[in-house]
DNA sequence: TAACATAGAATGAGCGTTCAATCTAGATCA
DNA sequence: TGATCTAGATTGAACGCTCATTCTATGTTA
């Protein structure tokens, strides 16, 4: 590869364009899902051609991969940010309002349930996105632990575990919902979703 | 129109083509999506010519809205039975491990969250989606109403509502859990749901 | 000039859809 | 009964188009 011999400009610039890419083909992929996008369409959202397209990205899959790579990075920072914040319960009861709030987002959750429609037909991606969740899940069980020791309660791994899916389940499914039921009233599901990871803290198991 | 010269035989001939034609369609969605799935593909799968496809449906989108309709027929029939069931706190608690068996089928979970990608972009979809999505609710609200009521709460609307919220959320989401972490420990999974349940069925709020 | 950026045309495959031609099975009639 | 008719079922080729991808030619810049 001839990387080593471009100046940081040329490689500031070829950065900007994969990014103008990719930012394009997340539009495209969300009005018309994966396969429903064509490069013809990303590239001219882009603006540029689309044979200009294949200097940066093999093929369409490539793209496709960068795309999820990039939705659950999103993920990624954001559970570690979570765990690395003061694990008290009631700091993340307060987070809930926040998680009700994004995963109602119409243009996050279109793009997200994409991801995971497309997980369920293609090994490449379901591999991307199951070791992303796995770092998720592992990040949210020791905040999950750590404040419910604080609490008193000693719970073994698998109660731990599935305390995560349930809540993974919840916050996955509302982008499902917003989607179902667009009129949903929002701050009577924060009080709700609230008033359960309350119940799921302090319950004995 | 010549429905009614037909011998009985000759509709019901037909409706079996429909049918092995939509049977073929919800595999091939299932495995390449709405629009990776091709006419030709369906055809195969449904051994006849492509062609003849277009005498029973006038458009791959006819296919589609069809595929929708009967993927959320079966809820319907589903939350009538729940409703027209006993009211009980415990039945309804049994039911969960049904509820988390079926989330979990990876067939129908592919397919459902297909259906959900769709709605998000295609609005013929979503009403149709919708327009299912509300006769559900109205159900379990009504079941969920029954129950605490028998318990002696006596809640409001907007309470009822995103109970409902949360139940739906938790059983769609858990179709996305199976696809991201399918090593997910069932058993375990279904406990907690119940116990999850039993809280909010009982607890005041 | 050399190397890369970019556009745009070319390619061949595959798409959804149409349609003329054939098959099939039952109705009609000799 | 056996021949003929007929209408719907079914096929497979063909249409026009769009797809992802490649190729070639032309800028651009250092």
């Amino acid at each position: 590869m001839s990387a080593e011999h471009r100046s940081p400009s040329e490689q500031q610039r070829a950065e900007a364009r994969r990014e103008q890419i990719l930012c394009a083909a997340a539009t495209c992929f969300r009005n018309s899902g994966f396969h429903g996008a064509s490069i013809a369409q990303i590239s001219k959202v882009a603006g540029m051609s689309a044979g200009h397209i294949y200097h940066y990205f093999d093929n369409k899959e490539a793209i496709i991969a960068a795309i999820v790579e990039r939705d659950l990075e999103y993920l990624l920072t954001l559970s570690a940010e979570l765990r690395a914040a003061r694990d008290t319960r009631e700091a993340m009861i307060e987070h809930v309002t926040e998680g009700v709030r994004r995963s109602l987002e119409p243009l996050e959750a279109g793009l997200k349930l994409e991801v995971v429609a497309e997980a369920a037909r293609n090994p490449h991606v379901a591999d991307i996105v199951r070791s992303a969740d796995d770092v998720c899940r592992n990040s949210l069980a020791a905040t999950l632990r750590a404040i419910r020791r604080a609490d008193g309660h000693d719970d073994d791994d698998s109660a731990i575990a599935s305390m995560v899916e349930l809540l993974a389940a919840m916050f996955e499914g509302l982008m499902i919902r917003g989607i179902r039921n667009p009129q949903m009233d929002r701050a009577a599901v924060t009080r709700r979703f609230q008033a359960t990871l309350r119940l799921l803290l302090t319950q004995g198991y």
